[in-house]
DNA sequence: AATTTTCATAACTTAAGGATATATTAAAGG
DNA sequence: CCTTTAATATATCCTTAAGTTATGAAAATT
């Protein structure tokens, strides 16, 4: 004997409610459906659900049964409902996001634990890698949201790119370097400093070349490079070593203590940061609402720096 | 969102299935059946259930949440597909049964000792009744099954009445009594003897009334009257009286060593014992299950009552 | 690259399920 | 006991889901 189990969800609903005229109210349906369907469900099983005859209407055993079992399905379905309901509106599912190593940790990360604390149901994914590797995990599928610096007009057609901060780099020490605790610097001063280099394959290591020779410098020593934000911060820290960082980096972990930027303007890079992602790949939900979560969070992060800077003289 | 739990259920079964192809087999229906009712399910939900263009079915995350309700309304409808079968099939459900006192208690609660061995989920609701009692009853609807002694041609057309077995009394007595002993019964000696008499208004009363008129006693003494069953094979035991009872009763207590008959042949009643029943009611498969295994065990009673005539020597 | 397997789509048919209007019927009340 | 009232059943119509077979498209496999 197959069964349908909404027929036992509308027979759940009827003898909770008492009554076919309020049973069919409270599922939103016409009396005479549900009256219609309770008999169809009485001529299939060959047994009566109600008793014949008797005007508040008398369940049957069998029928208490299998209101039992609707009751069941009902809250199934209603599981299932709110189930659906929190993952079309972004509270559950899985973003997967990769970006840039020093932005991701020195950035990204910090943005992701308030997003946790909002919607701890999604599960946040993250990758690491450089803008051509990121283009081809979105075109892989393998992620869905890549956070990255990239030249605005060099994006292709399937892609949609956001920008969220210009590509603005400062030099970046330990707030005990000598330069730091120095009222007026100036550019001959940091020549004498080794440098920590970020990977060779990063764009910041190509920003960071292109910084010291625009200021002249050809030759720089190089102390350490390759490390994580982490190492390149230990090192900074135990050091008198200088390096190039997005300000955006520096400006988040300078209340920590642990960094700080040289008053220097430098040579901006052509890039700017923002969030890629394939156009015609559909975005979950969940991705959806982090996306515009971070976006925020920029929008905010961008006001603050926007502050900041109008309290700084830079020189060059 | 409102969800139809039986869609959940067929998701289920593909995602346990681990394709259309075989969850659609798993299912008893067609592939594109199947196809186009996740696809329907998708567009409504407005997010994808399986990866896009992934050969063997990859179920996306919300898809794996929803069905594990479908799994759980799967059991459901399961439990309620096993619980209809077993009612139809008689094998759960009620059946509500009155009869005479003096049968009820010597013949049929025996039967339903053995009834419940073998169909244990039937619940029997007995309760106790002559002939117009018992028919008030089931035309009110609070009986399913009379068990009782009727007149053959005396039913009314609204009712069915199978007979089990002729009305057939006895003379009983103590095991231990005088003339059970004696292997040459004369009429003569059980005018001596004091009567217990069933109460004043059963069919049985009447019976005894004739038959003592018939053998010519019409003033007999009374000793005891109006008890149940137990009561009067306790008095019997412990005291000399006579009384008059269906055979049955007396066949079924004789090898408990409780009573015995006294081979004297008196006048049959014209009743015969058989099952009355509204002939407009449905009859639920629990009732026409008992009832079934009722005509079957008096089937077989009769039978041994037939065996053991043979070798009884009556008199009169 | 061809083959195979699996899923999606098309077109059609049947049955279920929704609505309104109305007939029946059991319970209640004068 | 008969009338009133409230609830359920039925009639009719219409829309939509769901089943079928045949067929097209696309991913994996060989």
């Amino acid at each position: 004997m197959k069964i349908d189990p909404s027929h036992l969800e509308i027979l759940s609903a009827v003898v909770a409610a008492g009554g076919l005229t309020e049973g069919a109210a409270a599922l939103g349906k016409s009396q005479p459906s549900v009256s219609r369907t309770i008999s169809m469900l009485e001529t299939r099983i060959g047994s009566r659900l109600f008793e014949k005859g008797r005007r508040p209407l008398r369940p049957t055993e069998l029928c208490l049964t299998l209101a039992a079992e609707g009751r069941d399905i009902h809250a199934a379905t209603e599981r299932a409902s709110q189930a659906i309901t929190k993952y079309t509106g972004g509270k559950s599912g899985t973003a997967r996001v990769a970006g840039s190593p020093i932005f991701m940790d020195g950035v990204i990360s910090n943005m992701i634990a308030g997003f946790q604390i909002a919607f701890p149901d999604v599960r946040i994914d993250q990758s690491y890698g450089y803008a051509t590797k990121l283009m081809e995990q979105l075109s892989a599928g393998n992620i869905d949201l890549a956070i990255c610096p990239l030249k605005n007009d060099h994006v292709p057609p399937e892609y949609a790119f956001e920008t969220i901060l210009p590509g603005r780099n400062v030099i970046a020490c330990a707030p005990t370097h000598p330069l730091a605790r120095k009222t007026s610097l100036k550019l001959g001063d940091i020549a004498a400093y080794p440098w920590i280099t970020p990977p060779a394959d990063s764009p910041l290591y190509e920003d960071l070349r292109k910084v010291l020779k625009g200021i002249g410098i050809t030759d720089f020593k190089v102390s350490f490079s390759g490390g994580s934000l982490v190492s390149v911060m230990n090192v900074l820290k135990g050091s008198d070593s200088l390096t190039v960082l997005p300000y955006s980096v520096v400006f988040l972990q300078k209340h920590l203590k642990s960094l700080v930027a040289l008053p220097i303007r430098i040579e901006h890079p052509e890039r700017q940061l923002g969030l890629l992602r394939r156009i015609d790949r559909p975005e979950r939900p969940a991705v959806v609402r982090f996306r515009k979560y971070i976006k925020q969070q920029f929008a905010s992060l961008s006001h603050s720096i926007g502050e900041q800077e109008r309290n700084t003289l830079w020189r060059k």
